[in-house]
DNA sequence: CCCGTTCGTAACAAAGTCGTCACCGGCTTG
DNA sequence: CAAGCCGGTGACGACTTTGTTACGAACGGG
């Protein structure tokens, strides 16, 4: 079963999610300010943290940081624990990298269902970024290939890149702004038309596999596995 | 104001409760054994249940179960009482899905804080529910996606919205006013009919599934989870 | 340095969507 | 029971959004 570990100064708090969590299954590691947190985190390679925003040595946000720089933790769900909801979008905001919230007080239930949401997008998400395989579109992330009916098809670094995001979060659609700011990474400075002018490349390219590429009118695109 | 399920099987509880809940101005519905709660539950559609753990018919911890499973009635917080502090772990406990306890006997200014704090809870929370599903009517956020007798629904970004808002807020009548600002983000710009107009497009594509939009004339529209 | 590729922008046509209106029937109210 | 209000319905014109094509700038390799 998976390990979690729990980040948070209140020793009331830590035993409440710790019983929800060994109730569940789950393998628990504690630590209470952020100089343990982050030698824990390296030491146990958790599957996800539960990590509280105001916590003694380090804080909250900047345990943040710092996880997603190392490359050995860079890659491990966040559930934030904020008190206040006006914190809400600086925790997920830009750099800070957490992927999910909950405002305290907490439910339990609810808490268990964020961590349980998050360890289930990671694993759906994880296990197919490397190569993904829609009927007889092929993509391999790693090789930078694409095949269509066993036949290479030829994409510039743009195309690939935003058909990859597209693949990578299937059933969601993206709007173009969110698209612009994945794939062509920076914002504002370029025109959303330009999407569409891509996804029409990518279309064309792919034949008749383009029928994976969804336009959902006013909204933006969205990749369909079926 | 919110309404409140107060659900025990003795009658001095039950009053002082009310009593409370009515001084803050809930509205209280009540129940005195399991069976009754379910059903009273399912047809008032409460923003909060007060349960008794001790309760005749069906138990205390069943009832919650059983809510949790009914998708009308999933998402609303349940605030457990028990006499006994030992059961509080199983009350919390992964599946049992109780969002808060309160141990008797206790203090109504305590049950009462408790009370305020879930709704307080589930305001900033609600708004994030990503999939729902309602008998055979399934709508799910981020893919923007209607499906209704596992057929696929489309909706224009407007109507998309508009859905999607009222069945966040099911159960409670929305104004046409208060749907112009929610969904059309904008105010008096507007004429109130546009919504009426929008109603009947979805109801059109909805088809027998658009049961689940009421009409409350002279205040608005309301979406209906049963 | 030149040529070919790739990319972002612009312009236009086609398609889809939206808000309004007018009419009608039913419900409410006095 | 009659008048008035309210919501359902269908139609329509204006507007928005997207697909498509074309073009020039930026870039990179030879």
């Amino acid at each position: 079963m998976a390990k979690i570990l729990v980040v948070d100064d209140e020793p009331d708090a830590v035993e409440l999610v710790e019983f929800n969590l060994k109730n569940a299954g789950f393998e628990v590691v504690t630590a209470a300010d952020g100089a343990e947190a982050l030698k824990k985190a390296r030491a146990a390679l958790p599957d996800l943290i539960v990590l509280d925003l105001m916590i003694p040595e380090v804080d909250g946000l900047e345990v943040c940081k710092l996880l997603r720089r190392d490359a050995a933790t860079a890659g491990i769900p966040i559930l934030m624990l904020t008190a206040k909801a006006a914190e809400i979008d600086r925790v997920l905001g830009l750099e800070l990298g957490a992927d999910d919230y909950v405002t305290k007080p907490f439910s339990p239930r609810e808490l268990m269902l964020r961590i349980k949401g998050l360890l289930r997008r990671r694993e759906t998400t994880e296990a197919k970024a490397e190569r993904m395989q829609f009927g007889d579109l092929v993509l391999d992330v790693p090789a930078h290939s694409l095949t269509v009916n066993n036949k290479r098809v030829e994409l510039t670094a743009t195309e690939f890149k935003l058909l990859t995001i597209l693949a990578q979060r299937r059933g969601r659609v993206q709007s173009r702004d969110q698209l612009l700011k994945d794939v062509w990474e920076y914002d504002n400075v370029i025109d959303t038309r330009t999407v569409d002018t891509h996804m029409r490349r990518l279309r064309e390219k792919l034949g008749k596999a383009a029928k994976h590429l969804d336009t959902v009118r006013g909204v933006g695109y969205r990749f369909v596995a079926g």
